[in-house]
DNA sequence: GTGAAAGCGCTAACAG
DNA sequence: CTGTTAGCGCTTTCAC
């Protein structure tokens, strides 16, 4: 049994009231007293049971938060700028994987909140009203961030996917490529793939390219892009494409994986991009030239909007946009105009 | 304010403690008072405060998982593990990552025991016999997981890394090659990098194979695996070396982006093997043949071993050892002997 | 089958 | 400055 406050007020001679106020250094006590409280805690190897004191003070330093799966890069990303930025805080965080289902996303709101964490941290990836009311209902802060999907007049961070994929499309352009062709996956209602598109025909209408290809995988998956590889290649031939802008960066690299297997070169024979920079896009050969989500500086981000909530701080806007970054690294070739 | 316990009792027009023993499910109560409190609780929206509870029955099912970086795909993937099958025993964890600081593995410690975290999982990468001892002080169960260090008397899951490359260089000798070189990195005191050439050693001993070169690279990185490629190419020419078996799939693939940029073709010129499996040796082309490293079993083993003490059983040996793998893929050629 | 009461370890008035 | 006391929301004897 550990020892309790009352042990150490106790072994001090003193009144738990006062070991209590050196322990929070929340009132003045006499050196004397503070001196003898100190001597009891660390003869008793006293901690405070946090606990305990949650439930006074209705303070757990707890923040949930709910993910995907912790096994993708990106996920894990965006946990780590939350954990790193929490810390500093003193926030702890709490841990739950929902591996996409609605379901579990309920359940582990109801648990967060029994556990009493004070913000909630929604990683998603399908839209889960359900999910969206309970966690309104709870009256705490929340984030819900979701990579796939536009989010209107809910709590998130994010960048601004019609600019990105504006700014990479444009990137393309003046790299000389004229002929691009963009490949999505599964375009849902609200999808991010709309504003990405949007961003891409955008960036094209400007310069009057009439020749835009829009090609869709199964979904968003290295293997969904090799098995788009076939269709992609026979486009290639037959439109004389010079680059592709790959939605997903998985996609552009199992799109890569495939011309590698057919003996296509990357970006000598043609330019290859990808949006996400996820951690595998630095480290394939050739290096992904692509669109980087910041996870870290979102999951930092949100957190911090979470504590200043909590702290009573005022928020600006709900939606908060972080700026656009193009990674330009080899998959990327210059091409004759 | 959430509804309280009391709340539910006076709108039910019964007691508290038959309210806890209708959610508790804890002793008898009479179909009307249950219907009543039913009715309260779901009229109120209450739900139990899992704080206080923990207060009184001393159980938080908390588990506190200390990780040197959840960015580490290995260590994600022992995090995913221990979420998954802790999840199963209602076990909600929570994270802290160290940074490999040995001051905040310690700082961990105290602050998780603060919250009465019923066991503590720590993943570190060096020694930190301060935060060990001090893990023992608090006498609640916990797994220590390190991935380069072989800990003896410690309770602790992993691989037989001896048996583990002894079985990779067999079947680098059953492919025919005769001439393998060993990249290591860093062999400190207890490395399991040590036991690992004692495997590749074993087994060249069985044939009477002389020709052993062993290279230390800087560290465990790609671009420590990268760094130390001119020389290992220098060592390939000189003395006709036909395979490389990298104690790590980050130097593996280090090693294969430099001969990538050198114009030398795995596994055509040459084959090159790694040791752990992370996600990207399955991805990058040619796809790595490797020894699995398994970190989600190794999580969910841990867990379970926490859990099962936490709940009284016996437990068998401190130390668990799981069943190998060699994971066949591309990057390893037949070579005629 | 049910309620009253004690107490988990702590903080925060409230008197002194 | 310090001690006494009343809870925080819940479980758990202990009587009835």
């Amino acid at each position: 049994m550990p020892a309790t406050i009352k042990d150490v007020a106790k072994v001090a001679g003193v009144s738990i009231s006062t070991v209590s106020r050196v322990i929070n250094d929340s009132k003045p006590v006499s050196s004397e007293a503070r001196k003898k409280v100190l001597d009891a805690i660390e003869k008793l190897g006293y901690k405070p049971n946090e606990v305990a004191r949650t439930l006074v003070t209705k303070r757990s330093y707890l923040i949930g938060i709910i993910v995907t799966d912790i096994g993708n890069p990106y996920v894990a990303e965006i946990v780590r700028g939350i954990e790193e930025v929490g810390r500093m805080y003193d926030y702890d965080i709490i841990l739950c994987s929902s591996y996409g289902d609605r379901k579990s996303e309920l359940k582990f709101i109801n648990l967060l909140t029994g556990k009493q964490t004070e913000g909630i941290i929604l990683v998603s990836e399908k839209m889960n009203n359900e999910a969206i009311e309970l966690l309104k209902s709870y009256k705490l802060p929340y984030i819900y961030l979701n990579r796939y999907l536009n989010v209107k007049e809910l709590p998130t961070v994010s960048i601004d996917s019609v600019e990105a994929s504006y700014e990479m499309t444009k990137y393309l352009l003046e790299a000389g490529h004229r002929d691009i062709m963009y490949i999505t996956a599964s375009i849902d209602e609200n999808s991010i793939e709309k504003s990405k598109i949007e961003g891409y025909e955008n960036a094209l209408k400007e310069l009057e390219i009439e020749n835009s290809i829009i090609l869709e995988a199964e979904g968003f998956t290295i293997e969904d892009g090799y098995n788009i590889g076939e269709k992609v290649l026979k486009q290639l031939k037959e439109e004389k494409m010079s680059a592709i802008f790959c939605g997903q960066d998985e996609v552009a690299i199992g799109v890569m994986n495939y011309l590698y297997d057919q003996g296509i070169k990357v970006p000598k024979d043609i330019t290859v991009v990808g949006y996400g920079d996820i951690k595998i896009s630095s480290i394939y050969r050739p290096k992904l030239t692509t669109v980087k989500e910041p996870g870290y500086d979102i999951g930092a981000v949100s957190i911090r909007r979470i504590i200043k909530k909590i702290e009573g701080e005022e928020i600006e806007e709900p939606q908060i946009n972080l700026p656009i970054r193009i990674v330009k690294r080899e998959s990327c070739g210059k091409n004759k105009i």
